[in-house]
DNA sequence: AGGCAAGGGTTGTATATACAAGTTGCGGTT
DNA sequence: AACCGCAACTTGTATATACAACCCTTGCCT
């Protein structure tokens, strides 16, 4: 529902009855321009209609016109620049996008229940490489926790964090064992941008341990950091054998 | 470059020298915007200050203060209903985005070569699981292929794919050895939305013998389904021992 | 009490206009 | 030939306006 497709989103009908309301100019415009992109008729780089050139073709005001470029370029299939003109996007740097629901999403999404545990939460000496990955100020205090999530009451994820202290609610990091996940990310992780790393381990012996999974189990770990406000380093190692933990996800090309 | 940080966008100044230029108004009402939902005093589902109210507030046309709702909604952190108002998203439904380049981007971004080399290609009977996937009519043709990546003459990933072949061009599946992956990509996967599974398992031994691993290496496998005109099927086998094979990615959280 | 209709508020689409800011290329000068 | 500057074109920002489509509440009518 929330995502439809970048190029095609105007060709097909609104479904479910036969409510066929006129499509609105702009997006005529648009698939004019993503059928000629399509047809390779406008190969990469090329140079699309300027906003006069489509004013005048459609018979629209400027705006409308404006609109229909604007749309498509913040889909990623038109590049504008400022006195040059607008151009087809060389596809290398339309980049493709892998969505990840949250784990709480994952599993309320099967009709399960979510627990989280706090297994481990400690001030530890900052290393180098968290330091850097943290952009820490000098010796900044930085903790180091382990949450184990649930699924019916069975585990299923463990996280690793290094969370700079100074930068989280001081009552999330009391000695607690049972949190709600929800609040404790979005205090931590808010709305900014993050670079994940993406990673297949052999599950280290006391994970395999807590996880109740056979021993080398290939797991997935993923490394998130977070700049602007807050820094922090997550590991979350989420198991795959079979359908059951497998994690979903959704990418738009 | 392409993606700018979806708050603060407009906080932090253009880098680089000292040329500060004003603002424009709809980055100022954004900025006010993102304030306040950052601090909390708009949770989510609040609704949010309409386009008149924002008009009045900082005196500027409606239209100007509707970009400001305009942009952020596509940042997925408001949301819009005609007749009814604009409500800060729930940070559920704003779900995070993990893009992952493609492997030519990710080699050249290392300064590297690539190269690839497809080491099969053969008609197969479609079983149930690939028909579906593939969302198949009734026995269309498939074929399968595999195609190593290699990265300086050094394979680094083994390509598994199920394509129907009555949506790939002819001469793309001759039994060529050496093709650009560039070229096939975009000829079986164009600009269209897909879903992803991303897994971790185990290589097998065929596959390590391949891409001249040690046995049982943890490997990521990525199951990538298209839908709309072209279908496909890619199984991408990403190793990553140490450093060196590991997928870079980038998320918006 | 329940249902229906009207109206006010809000977002969606569209137009016309004006100026600012950046790029490109042409042409004249040196 | 090399350089400079201007003009034309293009996109970016901003305003004022109009009507359409839709939501929600109010109030009237049954």
């Amino acid at each position: 529902m929330t995502a439809n497709s970048p190029l095609h989103s105007s060709t097909s009908a609104k479904n479910s009855s036969a409510k066929v309301t006129k499509p609105a100019k702009y997006t005529i415009i648009k698939q004019y321009i993503c059928e000629n992109i399509e047809s390779g008729e406008w190969p990469q780089n090329a140079k699309v209609p300027s906003e006069n050139e489509l004013t005048l073709k459609f018979d629209v005001s400027r705006m409308t016109a404006r609109r229909a470029l604007q749309d498509l370029t913040e889909q990623g299939i038109l590049v504008r620049s400022q006195g040059a003109g607008t151009f087809v996007a060389t596809f290398k740097s339309q980049s493709s996008l892998l969505e990840i629901r949250n784990i709480s999403d994952e599993i309320s999404g099967r009709g399960h229940q979510h627990k989280a545990k706090q297994l481990l939460l400690k001030s530890i000496a900052v290393t180098e490489e968290i330091a850097i990955l943290l952009n820490l100020k000098n010796n900044e205090a930085v903790s180091y926790s382990e949450i184990l999530h649930y699924e019916n009451d069975e585990p299923i994820q463990l996280e690793h964090r290094y969370v700079n202290v100074s930068l989280v609610p001081e009552y999330l990091l009391q000695d607690f064992t049972e949190i709600t996940p929800h609040e404790y990310l979005s205090s931590v992780a808010p709305l900014t941008e993050a670079t994940h790393e993406i990673e297949a381990i052999l599950a280290s012996s006391d994970i395999c341990q807590q996880l109740d999974i056979p021993s080398s189990t290939p797991c997935l770990q993923v490394k998130r950091r977070t700049w602007s406000k807050q820094g922090v380093v997550s590991f979350a190692i989420l198991t795959s054998p079979g359908d059951k933990y497998r994690l979903g996800s959704h990418l738009k090309f």
